[in-house]
DNA sequence: ATTCGGACTTGCCGTAAACACC
DNA sequence: GGTGTTTACGGCAAGTCCGAAT
């Protein structure tokens, strides 16, 4: 599209584009890799992802998985299509999910089980040298476009954002800031949000831009550590050759082959290398940073009354330069980073804020009775309101899978019980019948659905006028959204996976179990609830959260009120975390060399560090904290299981476990012969469910990490892989195009960020009638094509087409015409098959965490300024606000 | 050397809101 | 204008990590 128009103006911006570009091509060419699938036999679901290790360097591999091959039994028939067609990506294709539901019955389980499956291949990666090669690059994926399409018009609404925030921020925050005594004067404050920073500043960043060499360091070179190998993941059976060959060039080491490729491309040097030093950008731009930052506090215009002291708010303009830009100008104004105070060198240590103004939290209103009495033994059963208000919440759950599971059920009826009453009728949840109430409260679901739009509109504006005063914080004399205000409602625990506490009655919070932290001068919030107050009120600037409660159902717990994420001190801590993942960078060749000479450490504790550190780089695992009892079981690298890891020589790794959330993490990885080696002896001699890493947990594991380059932990890894993937891919796979070609460049990326990091999401419960309906409609396409070709014949000899298959006559046409028709049929029915592989490759794909958590905006923003694609298509409302600190980084910027 | 408390980030999901389509 | 979809957001659970206490 016309791109270049659009990012000119603001509004509307491309809507529409979508499809008009019909893409081009989307050749796909590849195939490269196949992937395997992995029959994953035991889970029963086949799954047939491949993912890639991490990237480094090439990253993904990805392979895309043809159904049809995958021994899995139970392919899904869409899949097949895609297999051939994609080349490029990966895909993945998933297994029928669906199968295994439908056994199940209840929604929720569905989607359990779909998690639980899900399986990634790995397919892995990374040569050595090259990176990817990307199969498709001059094909782009098609199938990635269009979804992208599709999505584009949404996030492109024009000034939307500017908008919105000034519009709270008019009210609002006005209205708080004369509760809090501020005044709200300038245009900052309608601006909450928007700080953004300028960061001209940043231009220390700018620098970067060729960094890329740095970054591709091991990328482009021979991974030292081994990971050359490639890890190809692959299915062990299948694949196993092909991978290797692809990886090639580099050394070709085949993984299998011989371990030493590694060695051997590595030299290594003596010693653990350690820590280079640092890469003088980075920590320069650091350090810009910081100083930026301070420096930006610049004026103190407003005044803010209270805040004072240091900072104020400063206007900023924004500098934006190019168009894109443009929309968020406006919004953006500027303030500064309050928190410039925090760490940097010279100000006080801990310190967060200077002054800090807020008016607590709301609560959510008492239980109001219905008097809809439930059954017990058939019988109805009269309650007291706090025995009818669990009654409900258990009403409520009634097609939850949850109500299927036995600790659930004993959990809630402990709970309730305490509540009924030592001799009270209801004795038991088998002998409860909830239907009327559940009845009752599907009926007022139905209810508010019908509300007309006025009273729907009015319901909403009332309920913003009572939360308006807690929306809004006011730090260091600027105006910042609070991030969760309300506080948590009663109801029962719905913890994920299988959770030993499901089912617990959350009780309800009141102001005494509440603990505020507010500025020393600021007025304590009123308790909203009369009668009652705060259980306590603290004035402790060195930390960043409003209030806490502890949590009901763990006590030693506690939930946190913050400031929301487009804040600056949100802001300023998310800028450090990709600064010490761009800092990584630096030393991760390093690290790289010293771990892999590690594997054959004779010191066990050394090997096993090594050998993990290894995986969190490869394969972007999670730390693994140890965990009490009373959560759900599941593991993270330092808490991996013997059975969790499988070796399959001569090097494959074959990876199960449950990972956060409960989502099953099922990989095959090649790996280095000694880790591989590694890997059978800290199995040998132990049970399945002892620790593999028996020698090691995060704290050992993170101080060791810090030993190599200051501040490393294991998640910083994550970040880094995930960034210089997005990174990379960009910087090779966008070849020019109109914006939705761009746009699918990024995110065909960022899927293979996702799948890195594993990032799944259930497949929603009209999956397969969408993928249906999508083929009705193919095939109703495909029908008019013949219909039309034999018009076409008959045009040319003057006959007149036949009736169409709805039985009406159609009106003459000249060939040429029918031709055209034709051609254009083509193209839609091209657009919708590519539509179609795409949803089906990411249906169990999740691209919005990496998006928020583990991409650099900055890599997008500067991507966005590079070829023109307006910001405003990449990143939504709170992603603009979230990530306003990166929105004036040089179009050069490179992770 | 560990455990524990505490603070903050990460992650999936459900639902509301915004669109796209008859 | 209703309705099926798609996207945006908020909710809140579940991790990570660090430093002090034991």
């Amino acid at each position: 599209m016309e791109h270049g128009s659009d990012s000119e103006d603001d509004k509307p911006l491309i809507f529409k584009r979508s499809n008009t570009s019909v893409k081009q091509n989307q050749a796909k060419p590849d195939v490269k890799k196949s992937s395997v699938q992995k029959p994953d036999g035991k889970s029963g679901r086949p799954i047939s992802d491949v993912r890639s290790t991490n990237g480094h360097d090439s990253n993904v591999q990805k392979g895309k998985t043809v159904p049809s091959t995958k021994g899995s039994p139970v392919v899904s028939p869409l899949a097949s299509p895609k297999a051939s067609v994609s080349s490029s990506k990966a895909s993945q294709v998933k297994p029928p999910v669906g199968s295994t539901k439908a056994s199940t019955s209840g929604a929720d389980q569905s989607r359990q089980n779909s998690q639980q499956n899900r399986t990634a291949i790995v397919k892995a990666e990374r040569p050595s040298g090259i990176p990817k090669e990307e199969p498709d690059s001059g094909s782009e994926d098609s199938d990635d476009d269009k979804p992208l399409n599709s999505r584009l018009p949404v996030g492109g609404s024009k000034g939307s954002i500017s908008e919105v925030n000034r519009r709270p921020s008019s009210s609002g925050p006005a209205a708080l800031a004369k509760d809090l005594g501020i005044k709200e004067e300038d245009s900052e404050d309608d601006i909450p949000l928007s700080h953004k920073f300028k960061q001209k500043s940043n231009a220390g960043e700018s620098s970067n831009a060729y960094d890329s060499d740095e970054g591709k360091p091991f990328a482009s070179k021979p991974r030292q550590n081994g990971t050359n190998v490639k890890d190809n993941v692959k299915n062990p059976s299948t694949a196993i050759n092909k991978r290797p060959s692809a990886e090639v060039k580099c050394s070709g080491q085949s993984p299998v082959k011989k371990a030493k490729h590694t060695a051997a491309s590595t030299p290594v040097n003596g010693k653990k290398v350690t820590v280079k030093a640092e890469p003088k950008k980075e920590a320069d731009d650091s350090d810009d940073d910081n100083a930026t930052i301070s420096q930006r506090v610049k004026k103190p215009a407003t005044p803010i009354s209270k805040a004072s002291d240091k900072k104020k708010s400063a206007v900023s303009v924004s500098s934006s330069l190019n168009k894109v830009n443009k929309n968020s100008k406006k919004i953006t104004k500027s303030t500064q980073f309050s928190k410039s105070l925090k760490v940097p060198p010279g100000s006080g240590e801990g310190q967060k804020w200077t002054t800090l103004v807020h008016n607590g939290v709301i609560f959510p209103p008492p239980y109001k009775p219905h008097g809809v009495k439930m059954l017990y033994k058939g019988k109805p059963v009269d309650l007291t309101p706090e025995q009818e208000e669990v009654a409900t919440m258990i009403a409520v759950m009634q097609d939850t899978e949850y109500m299927t599971k036995p600790v659930f059920r004993e959990n809630v009826m402990n709970d309730w019980k305490k509540i009924l009453g030592r001799n009270h009728i209801i004795k038991n949840l088998d002998d409860c019948d909830f239907t009327p109430i559940y009845e009752w409260h599907q009926t007022e679901k139905e209810k508010k659905k019908q509300m007309s739009a006025e009273e729907k509109k009015a319901v909403k504006e009332e309920k913003l006028k009572q939360e308006e005063k807690y929306m809004w914080a006011v730090v260091d004399g600027v105006k910042e959204k609070v991030g969760n205000f309300r506080v948590e409602p009663p109801g029962l625990f719905r913890g994920r996976g299988e959770h030993p506490k499901m089912g617990k009655l959350k009780k309800r919070i009141s102001p005494s179990d509440i603990t505020i932290n507010i500025g020393k001068d600021a007025p304590i919030p009123e308790c909203p609830i009369p009668g009652e107050s705060w259980k306590e009120v603290r004035h402790d600037n060195t930390v960043t959260w409003l209030a806490y409660w502890n949590d009901p159902i763990n006590g030693k717990e506690f939930k946190y009120v913050f400031l929301a994420a487009s804040s600056s001190l949100k802001g300023q801590s998310d800028k450090e975390k990709y600064e010490k993942a761009r800092k990584l960078k630096g030393y991760i060749e390093g690290i790289r060399t010293a771990y892999t000479k590690d594997f054959s450490s004779k010191d066990v504790t050394k090997r096993q560090i090594a050998v993990a550190t290894y995986l969190i780089d490869k394969l972007a695992l999670r730390a693994g904290n140890e965990k009490d009892d009373d959560e759900a079981d599941t593991v993270g690298c330092c808490t991996l299981k013997v059975e969790n890891v499988e070796p399959s020589p001569p090097n494959i790794l074959k990876l199960d476990f449950l990972g956060k959330d409960s989502i099953r993490y099922q990989n095959e990885v090649e790996v280095e012969i000694p880790v591989f080696k590694a890997i059978q002896q800290f199995r040998s001699g132990k049970k399945g469910s002892d620790n593999l890493f028996d020698k090691l947990d995060t704290s050992k594991l993170n101080a060791h990490l810090k030993e190599l380059m200051p501040g490393l932990s294991a998640k910083v890894f994550r970040t880094y892989n995930a960034s210089i993937t997005l990174d990379e891919m960009l910087n090779k796979e966008t070849k020019g195009g109109d914006v939705s070609q761009k746009v699918a460049v990024y995110q065909h990326a960022n899927k293979e960020v996702a799948i890195i990091c594993n990032h799944q999401r259930s497949v929603s419960k009209s999956h397969s009638t969408q993928m249906m309906r999508l083929d009705e409609k193919i095939n109703e396409l495909k029908n008019l094509i013949e219909e039309l070709k034999t018009d076409l014949s008959r045009a040319k000899k003057g006959k007149p087409p036949l009736k169409g298959s709805d039985g009406k006559t159609k009106r003459n046409m000249n060939p040429e015409a029918i031709e055209k028709k034709i051609a254009q049929t083509n193209v839609k029915i091209e657009k919708m098959e590519r539509d179609k592989e795409t949803k089906e490759d990411l249906k169990t794909v999740a691209l919005g965490t990496s998006k928020i958590n583990y991409l650099d905006p900055r890599i997008t923003v500067a991507w966005c300024k590079r070829y023109e694609v307006p910001i405003e298509k990449m990143f939504n409302k709170s992603l603009l606000a979230k990530f306003a600190w990166a929105m004036d980084v040089e179009p050069s910027f490179r992770f």
